[in-house]
RNA sequence: GCCAGGGUGGUGUAGCCUGGUCAGCACAGGGGACUGUGGAUCCCCUAGCCCGGGUUCAAAUCCCGGCCCUGGCCCCA
């Protein structure tokens, strides 16, 4: 049996867990719907061309990749962004803007497994495509944290960082290797200070660099707070206009009123394949060793260079998988029932007895009621014993001798009160106990 | 890709250091005592040493490799 195992970083997932994450789902469905996303979904799988295109030879590494029989190499999404801007170029190019759409799907990277990565995990997230007006990205946030607030969370922040500020700096500082300086920066916080400034010295500062990039790690925090040492730190007309866009970024957001939530961190990076200018992750405090529970950002680049004409967008998405543990160690997430309402036994193998059960669950489960019957021909006791286990409320007991005078049973099961009801009307009565 | 610690019936575990007397326990599942009345009790049954190789008279136990799990690094689109 050990032979037939699950296939390393994947996971099997139970009744009760799907029931809690298709709670966490229809949350997160409601808001996307409310502000007018629309659903789509693409191919689980591409050419791997177009994750090459977009980031590089390689994220092969870490692609899910695989020649098929006809030849084509081909890999698992590593996310949407990618699908979706290849759907947009192919057929929406011509479409009313913006386009906003929203996906809950499975991705997948081949990575090592660890605290809230898998080999497969979901991601709920959308896209907004054809406007580059800081209106757009205030959206896009806005509806960030109100995702999170619809599934109960309060307790997060969404922090805003810029890759054109970040670039910026890079350039300010002289730094050959501006990449390995925005990943050091970008785990600036763990780090130790000496080790972090030993590393920044590593990248050729001098020790005024090194104070330049501690006043930037710096700029975090409430941004009222921390705009104001930003526009001291830059000085370039284009930071100084980026600067303003951050301002009225945070202006809108307060007009959504979510500004609550909202943090600068111009320390944030966010990887380097794609994003030009806001980017933006939340934090969830938690003592699960899970970080960024979700992030995104502007990409005005992408769809050129996936053969589109020029067209700015900005999006997120949200790590499922990070997400829930942190709801369930807040206990937020409601525990699901699975048990039946009514559960019907009948008593002994007299074939007319069976098919007047079937018939009587039958018309529950048209009325609505969630009803099962036993199906196993355990015997009258270890039937009941079963429902007791289980919590069913209500049972329906179906013997010969009620029926020969058209009657049944219903079996209270907390108070093990039991009255014959007429056979014809033991829908009525369940629907009446039941309060439904 | 690298590193550390793990892997014993469906689940949780004892045993491993110190090889044999070792495959035990609890829960769960099925049946019966009880052929029309539950969660109790008793009895019975099902079911396991991750896979492969090595050492040895003898391996769950020691060694090697692989797979998987947990976590860390790299990376995190």
């Amino acid at each position: 049996m050990k032979r037939l195992e699950k296939v390393k970083g994947t996971r099997d997932l139970l009744p009760e867990e799907m029931a809690k994450r298709r709670w966490v789902f229809e949350r997160i469905r409601e808001v996307f719907e409310r502000y007018n996303f629309h659903e789509v979904l693409t191919p689980t799988f591409e050419y791997t061309e177009l994750f090459k295109l977009r980031s590089g030879d390689e994220v092969v590494e870490q692609l899910y990749a695989f020649d098929d029989k006809g030849g084509r190499n081909l890999s698992l999404r590593p996310d949407m962004t990618s699908s979706v801007a290849r759907l947009y170029v192919n057929s929406f190019q011509n479409a009313p803007k913006p386009v906003k759409w929203y996906y809950i799907a499975n991705m997948f990277r081949y990575e090592e497994p660890q605290s809230g990565r898998f080999r497969e995990f979901w991601q709920a997230g959308v896209e907004l495509i054809g406007s580059d007006k800081v209106e757009a990205d205030a959206e896009v946030i806005a509806l960030f944290v109100e995702s999170y607030l619809a599934t109960g969370l309060e307790d997060f922040t969404v922090n805003i960082g810029d890759r054109i500020l970040l670039d910026e700096f890079a350039r300010m500082l002289g730094v050959e290797d501006d990449i390995g300086l925005m990943r050091l920066i970008d785990k600036k916080d763990k780090l130790s200070k000496e080790d972090f400034i030993g590393a920044l010295k590593g990248f050729g500062l001098n020790d005024d660099g090194v104070e330049k990039v501690l006043a930037l790690i710096g700029i975090k925090g409430r941004p009222d707070e921390v705009l104001p040492r930003a526009e001291e730190l830059f000085t370039s007309d284009e930071a100084k206009a980026e600067i303003k866009r951050l301002y009225e970024l945070v202006d809108l957001l307060d007009a959504y009123g979510v500004s609550r939530w909202i943090r600068i961190d111009l320390g944030i990076a966010r990887g380097f394949d794609y994003y030009t200018s806001i980017v933006f992750e939340a934090i969830a405090p938690n003592d699960l060793g899970i970080g960024s529970i979700g992030g995104g950002g502007r990409y005005d680049n992408l769809i050129g260079v996936f053969g589109g004409k020029p067209t700015p967008a900005t999006g997120f998405a949200i790590g499922i998988e990070r997400l829930i543990p942190i709801l369930e160690w807040k206990g937020l997430i409601p525990e699901p029932k699975l048990r039946p309402d009514v559960y019907v036994i009948p008593i002994g193998k007299d074939t007319e007895v069976k098919k007047a059960a079937v018939e009587v669950v039958s018309a529950l489960r048209r009325a609505g009621v969630k009803a099962d019957v036993e199906l196993t021909g355990r015997k009258i006791g270890k039937a009941l014993d079963y429902a007791g286990r289980l919590g069913v409320p209500y049972v329906v007991l179906i013997g010969k001798r009620d029926l020969a005078e058209g009657r049944v049973t219903v079996r209270d099961m907390e108070t093990g009160e039991q009255k014959a009801v007429e056979k014809e009307r033991v829908v009525e009565e369940l629907l009446d106990l039941l309060g439904l």
